[in-house]
DNA sequence: CTCATACCGTTGTTTATGCAACTAATACAA
DNA sequence: TTGTATTAGTTGCATAAACAACGGTATGAG
């Protein structure tokens, strides 16, 4: 099926994704200027942990779509700047049970703000409608490939 | 204006372009299984030489969306994989042209192949015109904050 | 219990990005 | 012409991703 072709200058957009990069260079600009101390891949992290505390990394892992290398990284330079700690598992020690320290928790408020100015500002001047619409192909794009 | 409030999984995987990251993931991928030796990101140099050869360091930053330091190094490894050539423009002596080796040329249909074949796996089953709709909004994303 | 197997996390290597500082060459205004 | 600003490209440093290989722990079959 699916025989599109595509025009080269369309194949290049959608490969290389440049509105997610230009997304991603306004959200680490605005974390500066907010004096939010943090990239944005430890915030994904952090994003995560803030809605659930205490996650092992391998459920970090699944809820980022990183592998579990980036995230043993990741882990280790947010613990390197204080903002989690890891805890093992009592039950399983393979575990590392990773939980929030109380700077780390104090940051939510401020970078929640912060993220979702920076989505309004990505969004500005298109309809709701058509982002639902878009969010569903971008789904069904990632659906296609894992 | 634009008092958009959004639920929390939608502004993650907005901001984090999980779509992007996962044709990213399946071009590289298929690059392999194709023997095409070289990185998306390369790639993405090549493919703006393929169309033009001979351009500055300059010109392929603003087609690639990068930064000068990246393209320098994507030169580099390029280079160094004997894929182009630094060729210093006689007019302008603060300028490089990037020229295609007789290899790099060779790897273009094999590339564009293996690219188009990427994007109709992303792409299946979603019709022409809802693509068309969230490549409008993808584009209006990168306006809003270029 | 023991052994094969699966799972969790870590480490090493290569490649790439962002930012700031820097050099060399050019353009332009006084 | 001289001096200043601009432009092209490079380098250093910190962070991060992909991939492969590895060690420690748990689990389940025999």
């Amino acid at each position: 099926m699916s025989d599109n072709q595509f025009k080269r200058g369309e194949l290049y957009s959608f490969i290389t994704g440049k509105a997610s990069v230009a997304i991603a260079r306004r959200l680490q600009k605005n974390f500066k200027e907010a004096g939010v101390d943090t990239t944005i891949e430890q915030w994904s992290i952090l994003y995560h942990l803030w809605k659930e505390d205490g996650r092992s990394q391998q459920q970090l892992c699944d809820a980022t779509f990183r592998d579990k290398p980036s995230v043993t990284r990741l882990v280790d330079n947010l613990e390197k700047n204080k903002l989690v700690k890891r805890v093992g598992d009592k039950k399983d020690r393979r575990v590392n049970l990773i939980f929030l320290t109380t700077e780390g928790k104090k940051m939510e408020e401020e970078a929640m703000k912060v993220a979702n100015r920076t989505l309004n500002e990505a969004l500005a001047g298109v309809p709701k409608k058509q982002i639902d619409l878009a969010k569903e192909v971008l789904q069904k794009v990632y659906d296609n490939l894992r």
